[in-house]
RNA sequence: GGGCCCGUGGUCUAGGUGGUAAUGACGUCGCCUUUACGAGGCGAAGGUCAUGCGUUCGAAUCGCAUCGGGCCCA
């Protein structure tokens, strides 16, 4: 069999995503003696573009399912899709250049779901020619009935044990979607802004001081909402105002002087202005002091008439307007520009405010959160503390009502008589109570007149229930049909607060139990000039462009090669490259064994069967064999501890360096049966036997990197009619270690190095003969055919005596090589092509 | 301001539970058209493991400090 000389990998991956079936990876339920491996795959976002960050993540979990199935576990690797939420209500506006008010919200759902479908078949094919060994008939998309009537029945069941409530608080805001958002959904910019230094007039003159205090604030028009003042208590300046009453200047209100040790005295004039609201600390002070509420911006960011004058004025507008006229009245004392750290909406950049509104709030309950975070295995270890710090820093409960369209409704109804909440019945799920009415009157009052929720569910609702529904849970039954906590989770490190942090609350509030035993947390693909990957910076790479150049075996061993797992991973077209000369090395190792072994009948001379006649194997065979043994036990032991780098790295060392350097040239001349003869026949077949041996091992260890060389591999080497794909395959078991042929095979691949060298050194082709070698082993038993055949040279054993040695180097002018560090010498004699003297290097006398 | 991660030859990177001469890739240089491979082969050069102090018989590895970079958060 004669194979073309370059690998040409799109012919054989189309090849195989041709021949490949789904069903391969079907998760067999009723598997008996199987052990379970369950993933809880992250469901992307269907934007349409499965971006490189994706594919890394995909590849890890890939090379972990595959890994998995062969070593003998009834691997589930589903796929989900989390389709609701902004980003999709935006892009259909955008598309159809419409706003979502100017139809009815049946049909702006429609149009989402629409495009939401397209995205996900654009995002398949990706995932597809990826090699991404997904279970198919285990998909699940968030916007079906089903999960959307799970994500409901979830709703219900919380609300029922008393951990979801409706509350009038101040949550997070954007002005600009009209929606209410999660902490997690707020975003931090550094903006320009104006320090404003205002007077306000105390109101108690007679004690002491002057008449007024001077107060800086970036936001002049929450003078409206302004509600208290706080220094620090131990600020000398104020003391006397401390408990005293200042009046609030334009609007008039008296605001009482709060001491706090929350207060910055460096900031400003060491006076603050407590608002409802400005930020998170101002609801602190409200709660705290017990403070009134003044409400002075609407929900589409528009002063209200608490702002008097001002209202209806946009904030900007008012601010501009409020400052004009503290100026005009002699109340500005002046302006300071400043850098602020101002919270956005992470989806329109648009500063947030923070609304008092009545929402639907999931209690959060950190300390368990924390102790089961504590439970669960992360790899790498240290990304606990990034949740840890999250959890620690949360300060209300998780608001989960928004007021967009795209998204599971709320199933709540209130009676029109009465005003008591009516939840839909189990039975009707998933309803919308915009559009259907509860099956039964109201419970209180009998009404049969109700008004919906029209608020829908934060997205999360639905994705931080995918462990639940992978696992099979049944809220009904509290069971699970195919275990929780689930094997494992796999996602980015930009999603631990939300995601993960969501995940585990809900599993624990809905199971009381963690959702998975790991979590294993994947880096994230920085440019090639070592920044994050954004279309602003232009440094985005995509994975079809990787693809369409060098194939989804390259990306993937890119994927696997670019870093300890966990890391960031910087892209650079020079690591596609040095995969691809790989691929190209590992298939010219296949060409040259199927020369060798096409018409191979494997015999396993090893196992020494009655049937089989036993082959004593030659040093060198031996050698191979036993560093194959610690290649498998490596590269084993690589994959339980997720260390795709160092399998793929020890993998490529052993072909690149072991295989191909060393043990293919030592070989190679009985395998193409030079000098013929009985031994020779012996000799040659000890080699087929060991370079099958490790060609097959080989293509099992590479069947999780790179899917479709290892099965192209894997089916020259097992011709039968009845082939089963190489993903279908046990995962090899290590062979026995053979430490004497170790250290023989070693030396002897050291002399043939050495020989080299000199050669290279001397400017001698590899191929040219010497005129003799002379070896002095020190000890060690060595045969020399494969050396002879190695360096085209006579070769001969001098066993025991160095000093005979020393004096033939006189006597025939030969230049005597130090094996570094196997205690041997070799003596290289080589009259016609002799080089300089003292250019030998270190190893020459 | 807080938390976490990181700083290793020109570039990127492994190692990190302390132990002989620190991993690999890319790049550089020299040689070789050897019947598996010229997008190759063989060989070579190149590192104060950020800086300082400390623990130790011994530190890239542990501790502290400083400088620099990144991420998350306030």
């Amino acid at each position: 069999m004669q194979l073309e000389k370059k690998y040409k990998p799109q012919k054989v991956e189309q090849k195989w995503l041709e021949a490949w079936d789904d069903s391969m990876y079907y998760f067999n339920p009723s598997s008996q003696d199987k052990k379970p491996f369950i993933i809880d795959t992250p469901p992307p976002y269907p934007t349409g573009d499965f971006h490189i960050g994706n594919a890394l993540n995909w590849c890890y979990i890939d090379f972990i399912a595959r890994y998995k199935r062969m070593r003998g576990y009834e691997v589930m690797f589903p796929q989900g899709w989390d389709c609701h939420g902004l980003p999709t209500e935006v892009k259909v506006e955008e598309e159809r250049g419409i706003s979502r008010h100017q139809i009815s919200k049946q049909e702006f759902r429609a149009l989402c779901k629409e495009l939401t479908t397209r995205n996900i078949e654009q995002m398949k094919v990706m995932m597809r020619r990826l090699g991404i060994s997904i279970d198919w008939s285990r998909e699940y998309i968030t916007m079906d009935d089903s999960y959307r009537r799970y994500t409901q029945q979830s709703f219900l069941k919380m609300y029922h044990d008393g951990l979801i409530y409706q509350a009038e608080h101040p949550v997070n805001w954007c002005p600009r979607c009209e929606t209410a958002i999660a902490f997690a959904e707020v975003e931090y910019e550094d903006r320009d802004a104006f320090l404003n230094y205002l007077l306000f007039r105390r109101v108690d003159k007679d004690a002491g001081g002057g008449e007024y205090v001077e107060i800086a604030t970036t936001r002049p028009e929450l003078l409206p909402s302004c509600v208290a003042v706080a220094v620090h208590p131990d600020d000398e300046r104020y003391r006397d105002i401390a408990g005293k009453e200042l009046e609030v200047p334009l609007f008039g209100q008296h605001v009482r002087v709060y001491e706090d040790e929350a207060v910055d005295p460096e900031f400003g004039t060491g006076v603050v202005m407590i608002c409802t609201f400005g930020d998170r600390q101002d609801v602190r002070w409200w709660k705290q002091h017990n403070l009134p509420l003044r409400v002075s911006i609407d929900e589409r960011g528009r002063m209200t008439a608490l702002a008097g004058v001002y209202e209806g004025l946009s904030t900007e507008e008012c601010r501009r307007r409020i400052i004009a006229d503290m100026a005009d009245k002699g109340l500005l004392k002046k302006r300071e520009r400043i850098k602020q750290n101002v919270g956005v909406c992470w989806r329109c950049k648009t500063p947030i405010e923070i609304i008092s509104t009545r929402q639907w709030f999931v209690r959060v309950n950190k300390d368990e959160i924390l102790t089961a975070a504590k439970e669960i295995r992360w790899y790498p270890p240290h990304f606990r503390s990034r949740l840890e710090n999250w959890v620690q820093s949360m300060e209300w409960d998780w608001c989960i009502s928004r007021q967009r369209i795209f998204s599971v409704p709320i199933p709540v109804w209130y009676c029109k008589r009465c005003g008591a909440l009516k939840l839909a019945s189990e039975a009707d799920l998933p309803v919308d109570p915009t559009v259907s009415n509860p099956g039964s009157p109201c419970s209180s009052c009998g009404s049969t007149e109700f008004e919906p929720e029209e608020d829908v569910l934060d997205t999360w609702m639905d994705s931080s229930l995918t462990a639940l529904w992978t696992a099979g849970w049944d809220f009904r039954t509290g069971t699970s049909r195919f275990g929780l906590p689930v094997e494992l989770r796999p996602q980015g490190h930009d999603i631990i607060r939300t995601w993960a942090f969501y995940s585990i609350l809900r599993s624990l509030a809905l199971t009381h139990r963690i959702p998975w035993r790991t979590i294993l947390i994947n880096g994230m693909v920085l440019g090639e000039d070592g920044y994050k990957m954004s279309k602003s910076r232009n440094n985005t790479v995509s994975p079809e462009e990787v693809i369409q150049k060098h194939g989804a075996d390259v990306f993937r061993q890119w994927a696997a090669m670019g870093g300890a797992t966990g890391s960031d991973v910087q892209f650079r077209w020079k690591d596609i490259i040095a995969a691809s000369k790989f691929m190209q090395k590992l298939w010219s190792i296949l060409r040259f064994a199927m020369i060798h072994l096409a018409d191979y009948d494997y015999r396993d001379y090893e196992a020494g069967n009655e049937d089989e006649p036993k082959l004593e194997l030659e040093v060198v065979d031996r050698w191979l064999l036993s560093k194959l043994s610690r290649l498998v036990s490596s590269v084993t032991d690589s994959m339980e501890h997720f260390q795709f780098d160092e399998a793929m790295k020890s993998i490529r060392s052993f072909a690149w360096y072991v295989l191909a350097d060393d043990y293919i040239e030592l070989a190679k001349s009985r395998l193409y049966g030079h000098g013929g003869g009985e031994g020779m026949d012996r000799g040659k077949e000890s080699a087929r036997y060991a370079l099958y041996r490790t060609l097959k091992t080989l293509s099992l260890l590479l069947a999780p990197f790179i899917p479709f060389f290892a099965e192209e591999m894997y089916s020259y080497l097992s011709p039968s009619p009845g082939y089963e794909s190489v993903h279908m395959a046990e995962w090899p078991l290590p062979g026995r270690i053979d430490i004497n042929a170790e250290e023989e095979g070693d030396l002897i691949a050291a002399i043939v190095r050495a020989v080299r060298r000199y050669k290279s050194e001397h400017g001698i082709p590899l191929n040219a003969p010497l005129d003799k070698i002379i070896i002095f082993t020190g000890g060690i038993r060595i045969s020399v055919q494969d050396i002879e055949n190695a360096t085209a040279t006579e070769v001969e054993v001098k066993g025991e005596d160095v000093d005979a040695l020393d004096s033939i180097a006189n006597e025939e002018g030969g230049v005597l090589i130090d094996i570094k560090g196997r205690g041997a010498r070799i003596m290289i004699i080589n009259r016609t092509t002799r080089g300089g003297e003292g250019e030998d290097g270190e190893g020459k006398r």
